[in-house]
DNA sequence: CTACTTATAGACTCTCGCGTATACAAGAGA
DNA sequence: TCTCTTGTATACGCGAGAGTCTATAAGTAG
């Protein structure tokens, strides 16, 4: 505000690049179309991932992307279009790479490497997305199939009743937070981290039944 | 501007009022202040534990009370003030209820005790506060004494490093996990919910450390 | 009865942030 | 070289929601 450009505010023709001119050599990064898509996607990732919907402006979005607010524009309708956009992304990828399992041995190993390719992506699906009404139904799908699997698995063991459905919902919870609290952590040793959810999961699935 | 109190302003009365006093015999129940202001608490809780605090309007929380949105100001400074209040009192009850315990045995059956309690200000400590950078602050002592004592305790049997953290930061969250989802299940049977509780802790702890 | 407190009702201002529009610059390909 | 696309910079419209104010009513205590 204070180096406002004053005085000649009727021939502001090409005075107000004269300004710019002579500061900096930006080089201006130029990208086609699908390219610039995906970095702004990128960026907005890691924006929402850091307070969610409501608490995310576009300016910030922008800011992380490195480009004006305009330009998000070009590519979104909207912000909740931006936002569906970035669910989407991340829902597809972790489709992707776990590969639509059963809850089988390597469903774990294939949460982890989901996990490590886009870690922001899996804080932003399951740490806000989950609880944001707006949007949860993006991600429902993948939370309703899992306590699905979950309730069938567990009950073979645990009667049908209020501590089979508790058992269910609490396991696939468990699991993402114990991926979350790796990511957290790190990201150590891919492998045995594996295999200590695993083996957690398990503790929890034995304690959760009666048991003789 | 269309409808301004214009021209029989001193003459208005009784005329507005008989509308309303053909209309019902509300009761217009009245409080002394610090009865109201509990009261009102009691639906900010409620009402901000459905969608957190960016998406709760004063007006949803002035509809949840049966007050006016003028009332709340009669209380509180300000919709952050109020809301500081509400999870202020939460965490008091929950300290209240828990009694600072270092997690020994009869812990879990003190939190399903405080769940219960409260089971609104519970939800939305740990569901929504946790989440919200302006807020979390007010419950960071909490989560990291929990942290803290669950390291103190692990580092029994699993050396420091990564693995330590990892463990330490899972424990609790599994545990508030396993109680929330105790509270959607619709809180069967506490004292065996304790139980459960407690061997699937035992459970990931076990899983936690190398284990030969 | 009088005065105080608790309440309603609704209009008003102000700020913030989404969304739009316009003017201009510059790289890339014809 | 001419043009299309990508990009900047900035200003403005607009709605939603926070926060304020006034007028009025009615329980309650002295």
């Amino acid at each position: 505000m204070t180096s406002s450009p004053d005085g000649d505010t009727s021939q502001t023709t090409a005075e107000t690049t004269t300004v710019g001119a002579s500061a900096s050599p930006v080089p201006v990064r130029r990208m086609r179309r699908a390219e610039r898509r995906e970095q702004i996607l990128d960026a907005a990732t890691r924006a929402f991932a850091r307070a969610g919907y409501a608490a995310t402006g576009l300016d910030d979005i922008a800011a992380e992307a490195e480009l004006t607010r305009a330009m998000l524009y070009r590519h979104f309708d909207s912000k909740a279009d931006l936002y569906r956009a970035v669910l989407d992304r991340a829902c597809l990828r972790l489709a992707d790479a776990t590969g639509a399992d059963d809850f089988d041995e390597h469903a774990i190993p294939a949460l982890l490497r989901a996990a490590a390719a886009d870690p922001d992506g899996f804080r932003l699906l399951f740490r806000y997305a989950a609880r944001e009404p707006d949007f949860r139904d993006l991600i429902d799908s993948i939370t309703a199939a899992s306590r699905e699997v979950a309730h069938r698995n567990l009950a073979r063991r645990i009667p049908a009743g209020p501590w089979l459905d508790w058992a269910a919902d609490l396991i696939p919870a468990f699991t993402l937070d114990a991926v979350i609290a790796w990511l957290d952590a790190g990201q150590p040793d891919p492998g045995p981290a594996a295999d200590r959810i695993a083996a957690a999961v398990h503790g929890v699935m034995a304690a959760a039944h009666p048991h003789p």
